[in-house]
DNA sequence: GACGCTATTGTTAGGCC
DNA sequence: TGGCCTAACAATAGCGT
């Protein structure tokens, strides 16, 4: 009867497969809510099903169960949440890319200072950090230039 | 000895709850990664711990434990990897909220049709659909101002 | 096949070091 | 943080509907 120990890679029978996903997406998401509120930390979980339908949970969402005779404005006011949390994780991603590559310029420079070809390195080091700031100015023009307040919008909508 | 039941709040104890974070994030990570594996799905976790630092896994990155020498180029690629993940979600959440809306508008128009203020609403209907597609617009054009080529910007730096 | 239920076992994480 | 021990929990085979 009991629960054999599964091979790690894709469940192969389609139906096995399709409880298997439902059983351990609701697990994952409880998960994420617990660490979230346990921890007091921020946390999202996104999954796309095969068939593109989205599932999700982040920090701020309670992770209602969409039932009811308004399940569609839930849904709406769930997909910005996810929306704003998606965007906020981008930028968060975006400035630590960046720092993290900051902070590599010196351990490039480093590595290769001994090389016989320093004055060129150095030169290119420059670039590298011209090439970044523009990099990271882009991303914060995307972000003023995304950052659109569409919530204005959506409470146009009568019942929202 | 052995478990008791938690309490689901937040831990006050800010040992503890540092090292359930610890536990329960490598849980919950190890459990993203199952659930794509199995299941052949999308997944995305994300964490940020109360001082900034991001745990994360999406389903292309093997969720590496950045240990060695070169641990900081793998945080960058993994970062870039999860910025495209963010961007794809991000996307996707953004149309599916617009058809969404789209599919709502008859809903909406249905509820309240019997009252007697039926023109002024139709053209609110009107000024909502204009709304909405002018939304979608901006979405899109948001979309393609947002995705710069910052691979290729990567490839300048000697050693990636 | 889909859903529900249960018995059983594999997995996770709390307490402690 | 990394074990160890163990209780709590979750996945699943098997069976009924």
């Amino acid at each position: 009867m009991g629960r054999k120990k599964l091979q790690m890679k894709r469940i192969a029978d389609k139906n096995r497969r399709l409880v298997t996903f439902s059983k351990r997406r609701s697990g994952l998401i409880k998960r994420a809510r617990d660490l979230s509120v346990l921890c007091d930390v921020q946390v999202a979980a996104v999954v796309f099903s095969g068939r593109g339908k989205l599932y999700d949970f982040s920090s701020g969402t309670n992770c209602r169960y969409l039932d009811g005779p308004n399940a569609e404005e839930v849904s709406v006011t769930d997909l910005i949440q996810l929306e704003e949390q998606l965007d906020a994780a981008l930028i968060q991603t975006r400035s630590r890319k960046t720092q993290l590559m900051m902070e590599n310029i010196p351990t490039f420079h480093e590595k290769i200072c001994v090389s016989e070809q320093e004055r060129n390195l150095r030169d290119e080091n420059e670039l590298l950090k011209q090439e970044i700031a523009k990099m990271e100015e882009d991303d914060k023009r995307n972000y003023l230039a995304n950052y659109s307040p569409q919530i204005a919008t959506l409470s146009l909508l009568p019942g929202l």
